[in-house]
DNA sequence: GCAGTACCGTACCGTACGGTACGGCGCGTC
DNA sequence: GACGCGCCGTACCGTACGGTACGGTACTGC
């Protein structure tokens, strides 16, 4: 029922760590890998023996190494969230060209993440599991995303307002007015099943519309708009 | 197998429809309110025994009225949307006040609806069922939501523009700006289990300062500003 | 009164899936 | 080369749940 993350193989001898996670080996990270997979591609089907069989292991090894299924979900959604956190916003010289590509360059990237495959299903069992009490994934998946990323952002839209590029009183509101413009119901509309093409020009102009937006929402500074805006 | 909306015991003799819905009678709504309640309160636990005892009726009955356990969801999530579908948001004579009224209402009542335990639940379960093949429910919340949604504001928006008072070229462009302003991040955070609280007057205040940003980035005539914007 | 019908309650069946047990194998270490 | 161990593969168990069958009851039309 305990489940562990350190390898019995390895130097730790006896640690017996509580429920808390140390960083899969290898082999786990397989085992989470072949979970991310079947995710993406049976969706629902998501059983032990299928896990077992697509990782080449056995469902005792599973038990062993997880504790259980919430143990083995939980796991993989801290998976994929470690592997995501990568890239940083902040510009060293701050104008306002530095800080519209740093928000457009965020803008891109989230609009990646969150219309990817993975991203799609591993919110969609995470909300699934949110409805039910026991082992929130919701918490988890919210942690990493959602408030992780604002938390990359914040510091951004505060540099720039230091710089007097921005005016805001609450850096929160001020993201998730950004947070607003960037996603839409973009999220909503894939977890839900809508087909919503999304290719890397797409989500180029959206990045692009969303940031010349926000600047018009919260620039101090009359910026140069540049090109050309997505409607007018 | 064939599951049929209408009553035996009414006036239709023999009519025997496919699989399409004629509205359900007054003990169908009954069943249906079960299964929503449930859905609310129990979330995961949406067992075709649990939904005969509250609504006390025999599975019998249920497999005989909705086919399966599909059937009953769909027609569920169909009710559900069937009493949301009220409220109209055009104005007659339109100047700028009562555009921004207009779209003042529709965002609190969008998030009133978005924000409801019942809208929380069904969404949940639709985008449970959205990862495996088989029954769309998140095809049927889609249309009867965000789509027909956007059927009743674009009008308004199309109203606006034709007065003068709005510049866009793509109503729909304009309009799932609008939704992401109004709606940010609410609905994935209360889906993923997200606490949140939205009292009736952070609603108010959330839709009204969506309306200012919306005329702020859309509105063509000086609008004179009212109160206070949310931040500055 | 009697047949037919719509329905409730409950018992029942089959299966899928979470979780466990066990035999066998490869790879250490002594 | 014998032992221990971590792991694979598979067989197994218990239960929960979708779906069906059936007896009993109330109501309707004749």
């Amino acid at each position: 029922m305990q489940p562990s993350f350190a390898r019995q193989d390895e130097t730790v001898p006896e640690t017996v760590p509580e429920t808390v996670a140390e960083p899969p080996s290898a082999r786990q990270q397989a085992v989470l890998d072949a979970v991310l997979g079947l995710m993406v591609e049976e969706g629902d089907q998501l059983t032990m023996d299928a896990v077992a069989r697509r990782a080449s292991c056995s469902k005792e090894t599973l038990y062993k190494w997880f504790g259980d299924r919430d143990g083995l979900l939980t796991a993989t959604v801290r998976w994929q969230a470690s592997r995501v956190h990568a890239g940083r916003y902040a510009p060293n010289a701050l104008d306002v060209t530095a800080l519209r590509e740093s928000l457009q360059d965020f803008a891109a990237t989230w609009l990646e993440v969150i219309a990817s495959d993975t991203s799609v299903a591993l919110n969609r069992l995470a909300i699934g599991h949110a409805g039910s009490r026991k082992s929130n994934l919701g918490g988890i998946v919210l942690a990493n995303g959602r408030f992780a990323i604002g938390e990359r952002v914040k510091p951004v839209l505060e540099a720039g307002r230091a710089a007097g590029l921005l005016a805001f009183d609450d850096t929160e509101a001020a993201f998730r007015t950004f947070i607003g413009l960037v996603g839409r119901d973009i999220q909503i509309r894939l977890l839900l099943g809508d087909a919503l093409p999304l290719d890397a020009g797409e989500i180029r102009r959206d990045a692009d519309r969303a940031v010349e937006q926000f600047l018009a929402l919260y620039g101090r500074a009359r910026t140069p708009t540049p090109p050309s805006r997505e409607e007018d």
